[in-house]
DNA sequence: CGGTATCCGACTAGATACTG
DNA sequence: CAGTATCTAGTCGGATACCG
């Protein structure tokens, strides 16, 4: 077989590492993956701690990483019911990037504030007054 | 609620941090900010490099970046007309941290696509045929 | 060339109601 | 508790047309 493995490359569009750059940067799932940082969790620990998550988008963005094997998921046949998340070995070796993303959006949230307020403020000055 | 000085929490929704994270996040910030690293690039060498993109999507991602202290956009007088953009040292800053995402898209793209196929595989058998 | 404005379809995400 | 199903509003994004 001779199929030639081109390398992955993101700004082809049908590369599927497009796929994998879009899992990565939406926007629950790297909520979901940081908060699974410290160990296992149960759906509503996960639901308590990322505010503003509907249920609807926890389940569907946990699917999703389970799907592409980012993370685990355990039910136990226990009652009340309870389902464990936790990272794989493959999620883990996402986190130090995606905890660097945590960092950068930390550290440099005054700088983006700043250049957005000094953007919006030059808005208004188009040649004339508004 | 709260106008204390709270340090930047992505989990909390209010968090100006989750706004930079959905910036990163976005599809075509993150190609953009991969495709000026190697230097200043006018519009029409974007719209080329970046397979799929429309001119609206390229145009209003530019000025997210730009808005946001993440990119210079610099038009020039000329006839034809001509735009560059460049990225900031705000955008360099953030420049580590996208290649790294493109590297692990790259490297891990056969692991998730393999997890993928298992997964999909699985949903077969829920007890009936479909 | 490098946009902007508008229209419109497709997909997304939230609220709600119900189930194992 | 941990989902699934459904409905719907809002947003996203592509195509098109036109301007500086």
């Amino acid at each position: 077989m001779e199929s030639k493995q081109v390398e992955p490359n993101p700004y082809a569009k049908n590369c599927g590492s497009r796929q994998v750059i879009d899992r990565i940067g939406d926007r629950w799932s790297v909520l979901i993956v940081l908060t699974l940082a410290d160990g296992v969790k149960r759906y509503s620990e996960l639901a308590q701690r990322i505010e503003g998550v509907s249920q609807k988008m926890l389940t569907q963005t946990l699917r999703g990483l389970e799907r592409d094997g980012l993370v685990t998921r355990t039910p136990h046949a226990t009652v009340p019911p309870r389902v464990d998340y936790a990272l794989t070995d493959l999620g883990r070796s996402l986190l130090g990037l995606v905890s660097g993303l945590e960092a950068w959006a930390t550290s440099h949230l005054g700088d983006v504030e700043a250049a957005r307020a000094r953007y919006d403020a030059r808005e208004g000055r188009h040649g004339s007054a508004a």
